[in-house]
DNA sequence: CCATAAAATGAATCACCATTCAGTCGCTTT
DNA sequence: AAAGCGACTGAATGGTGATTCATTTTATGG
């Protein structure tokens, strides 16, 4: 009896998952191409193989599905970016490793990027109620690698949560850029470098 | 007959201005309180003083009201810049010229500073058809500055176009910020100056 | 002061689309 | 095998709001 119970959820939860996560993937497609306000829900519903009604059986509705998308998403997102910063130790390089990442989203996950770039602030500003914690948790991160070079490498007296937001802020302009225009990798790389290059230049205390 | 027409077209050249660009204004306010897509018509009539169908006779569509804001607002913006960047001729002041002038939006007009740092992506990438071209003007001046200052205090290699964007993803984060967050003068020019800090670190040959 | 034109109005239209829900499908249990 | 149950479907609904246009108001000129 109990075993049947279980067998019996994980196996919902599995089909469950597979369809939310579908639903997920064919809002992000449609609205990293049309944007939020110009997407249809049957649009959705089509990108994702499944009937328009079956949406409103995993979200409450389209506002809901925005947000859990950048939950989502942006959990994704901070987990890797946590995960790949924890091999890397020196503050410069941590920076340029945080830098990659971001950028390299355009290649990864063109849609992600777009998405992004284009709705962060649409949603935060105007889905009523919306805090959007998980963006806040990637300032942290980012405010975390500064911190923690700070008393080293990184100039003193930082405002750390400013410069977060500005290093964030250029970050984002250059990813749309590499968004918009299909680049080749090594151009992109380069792009990369120069980027690091201002930041670190910004926040350092000597000149390389 | 000539006197009458002309005495006549200035009149209603300048009645049609004094509407229209109320119903600029309206749009403006309504823009940055609830965004483009939750703006109705109707709202910005009210605020603007006019009925529903006269914004129709000065605007083909609501786009063309959000481009024609964009533009309108655009051009002061730049002409503003230019005008004061012209006075000032060191590089390095010439940037935290600009910076100013950006972060003073929040003061000076925190409507238009909520509606650049909101709607300009949206705009520009889902109003059909719109390039944007006073956007590009005001990167173009920020080139313009970088380029001047380039051979002799602004590193050699910096990628200019690169840079802006930069530079400009930086700017408006931080004019993100400051909109949020109603803040005293004195803290924003603390904050002016961090800014200035990290980009000047950023592009110039040598620390300060 | 009248005639004509221009500008402005705002109620009515109508296309649109998020959301709902009555009905179907397929699987499990007995 | 049939009843029960949850997941799913997609056509129908209802509210909405951009846009239109018949009518009214205001300005112009003789």
């Amino acid at each position: 009896m109990v075993i049947h119970f279980m067998a019996n959820a994980a196996n919902t939860d599995k089909k469950t998952n597979d369809k939310r996560s579908r639903i997920l993937m064919g809002a992000l497609k449609a609205f990293a191409k049309k944007g939020f306000y110009n997407t249809r829900i049957s649009e959705i519903a089509v990108e994702a193989g499944v009937a328009d009604g079956t949406i409103y059986l995993y979200f409450k509705n389209k506002d809901d599905l925005l947000i859990s998308l950048f939950e989502d998403r942006m959990e994704w997102l901070n987990q890797r970016m946590q995960k790949e910063l924890k091999d890397v130790h020196s503050p410069k390089a941590r920076i340029r490793k945080l830098i990659e990442l971001h950028c390299m989203l355009a290649i990864d996950d063109p849609d992600l990027a777009e998405f992004i770039t284009v709705e962060l602030r649409q949603s935060s500003k105007f889905v009523k109620e919306y805090e959007n914690p998980k963006f806040h948790d990637y300032l942290r991160i980012l405010e975390g690698v500064l911190l923690d070079g700070q008393p080293e490498v990184f100039q003193e007296h930082l405002n750390v949560r400013l410069i977060a937001r500005a290093i964030f802020g250029a970050l984002d302009e250059v990813l749309l850029i590499l968004t918009l225009g299909a680049m080749e990798r090594q151009e992109i790389e380069t792009f990369i470098n120069h980027v690091t290059a201002f930041v670190l230049g910004g926040i350092s205390r000597t000149q390389d």
